[in-house]
DNA sequence: AGCGACATTGTTAGCGTTCACAGACATCTA
DNA sequence: TAGATGTCTGTGAACGCTAACAATGTCGCT
């Protein structure tokens, strides 16, 4: 009169043995047939196959990485996922992952402090990721990181090229000059240039770049703007370029405003809307270009020049980095791959 | 003359045994200090943090896991997290995660088939998630979803309300509603709308509010042209749209077009290059509105009316309730957190 | 028949934690 | 001083899996 066994409770998830017992074998020969060992009779197999089904079983992963010490997760840390670039580079980072058979942890800063980093990493570190991919284009975040020693291998994002780091980046530096080549080219005497916050690598090497090219044709180079990456800093700074153009003939010191080469795509949205509310005609009176090429550039008013940045490419080689590092066990070495920007001409640095 | 053990190999990570070695106590000892147990001598205690200083020591989680049977693990399912709205739900709701204890895996669709969905929450399972998020408002999704019957919480944003499903979601109809009502309130006679694929659930969502507020308000209800949420064919909508406003006058059967609302921001950037092409003004000649707020939106040519959706908050409150879900052992149900929107109105939509 | 090689299966011992329980010792009460 | 209560600490057994090895059966060959 016996049931099987209890009936009630939260019952727990079926074990292997649980699988083994249903099947007629030994918990091992489940195992074996979970991880395709050849040496398991045909008929064995069936049986333990069905067996699985019936009981609607799955590996306990804990188990699982507590005896092979392997939790195949890869941790990464990002900064604003909110932006296209960060965003579309996660997205390519976790399909790479998973096809190599690693799962993907994400935590997102909230503030830029080496502090901040590095309780970001504690909590991966607290899960047992097996390598991180740090995409946090900060300076202090990356020098932080330098220092820390971690005990898994660690592949930067546009983690800039000075340190003895690991990792994957756009060539901004050429992103920049292509842009700014392609403003003097345009018959500019020289080319403005709004950028992102001076602490962020990305913005370092953009300004880096720009100057460079201006240099190296002789142009004068004009003060650049600081903004923080989102449209209504461009605003602010189209405002004020607005006012020079207005006031050029007769301002000393700083020369004529007639292009632009503005550091993200957002920001050159904001840059236009000022331009635009100060009368000035784009490209007519001011050409202007951004970075980023982000789906929206091509329908801004007017569609925006800019440089386009391979993403998706850049998440999947920061995984590929990360995973050949942990199969070859290295932790430290400073391999770097660089992608290269494409320059997106349109018509708002092009006279129609 | 033999030194402290071996000296070479890839030493293992310390465990509590080694701690406890070198505290001089109990490995037990050690794991009541590392969960702050009230029952340990204050001496002892420091003694036990030294030695875990000194070894850099940390628990392992699998082990941990194993035996709690809890991996303080969520999964999430992600349709194209590059669009800023899924971007910022996946932000909030990791922060949200994290502030309760919780690590979050993602893992993103490349397509929107049943299969696809099934496979990823299989990937999810494998590394044994204790509740899931879906945020795929794709209507074949979310109804294989439902069949599923998934031995842990699951909670889907914008998932529709006719399905037995958990889950967290912006009122859709009502943000149609409100700016279809903005649109008539202006003036205009009737009201076009350029929707989103009419397999998603918010698309479908936005065309019923859209027709609701037109029926009540006894106005014309246009045909409904459909894009794909890119700025490209908000853009051939926008051209459609474009030849009828010329050919207006001429057309039988059609109401003439003098305000649209387009289903979301990006769209409603094509349908604005499209009409600046076709040389009509925004707003003068013909309105616009969209849908979502992203950041763009504001700095637009012209400014643009839309409908803000909280993100953050909605990735929150699918955090809570899973979490909740997670404590009270619940795994069915279909409880529903609905999040309103708001108005958002800009120049797109008013003449100045 | 006897032996080796191979295929197939089972047995046992961990992996590094936490939990339940059992000691040891100190302190308080009668 | 005996007993009862606490406080602190240690011991042993899980958790569910894989790895190493041992044990069986099967086949072919001499």
């Amino acid at each position: 009169m016996s049931q099987t066994a209890e009936s009630t409770g939260p019952r727990r998830a079926p074990t292997m043995a649980d699988v083994a017992k249903l099947a007629g074998v030994s918990h091992q020969t489940v195992s074996r047939v979970l991880s395709d060992h050849p040496n398991v009779r045909d008929s064995t197999r069936a049986e333990v196959q069905r067996a699985i089904e019936q009981l609607g079983y799955r590996r306990n992963s804990s188990a699982r990485a507590l005896v092979t010490r392997r939790t195949l997760t890869l941790g990464v840390v990002a900064c604003n996922p909110t932006l296209f670039g960060p965003a579309s580079m996660l997205f390519g980072l976790e399909e790479a992952a998973r096809d190599e058979g690693y799962m993907v942890s994400a935590v997102t800063l909230r503030r830029y402090t080496a502090k901040a980093l590095e309780e970001a990493i504690d909590h991966l570190s607290d899960w047992g990721v097996e390598g991180i991919v740090v995409m946090v284009p900060h300076r202090a975040a990356v020098a932080a990181l330098a220092e820390l020693r971690l005990p898994f291998p660690v592949v930067t994002v546009e983690g800039g090229h000075n340190l003895p780091i690991a990792g994957v980046s756009v060539d901004q530096d050429l992103g920049a000059r292509l842009v700014t080549g392609h403003l003097l080219a345009g018959g500019h005497r020289t080319v403005w240039h709004v950028a992102g916050p001076s602490d962020w690598l990305e913005a370092e090497a953009r300004v880096q770049g720009w100057r460079a090219a201006l240099e190296e044709a002789g142009a004068e180079v004009p003060p650049p703007l600081v903004g923080d990456w989102t449209p209504l800093s461009g605003y602010r700074a189209g405002q004020e370029l607005a006012g020079r153009v207005a006031a050029s003939s007769a301002r000393r010191g700083a020369p004529e405003v007639s292009a632009v080469f503005v550091a993200n795509d957002q920001m050159a949205l904001g840059v236009m809307r000022a331009f635009r509310e100060a009368g000035l005609s784009v490209p007519g009176q001011v050409a202007i270009a951004g970075f980023d090429d982000i789906p929206e550039a091509e329908f801004f008013a007017p569609p925006l020049t800019t440089v386009r940045q391979d993403f998706t490419a850049v998440g999947q080689a920061s995984i590929r980095m990360l995973v050949s590092r942990l199969e070859s066990g290295t932790t430290d070495g400073d391999e770097r791959v660089v992608i290269e920007p494409r320059l997106i001409v349109r018509s708002s640095t092009t006279q129609i």
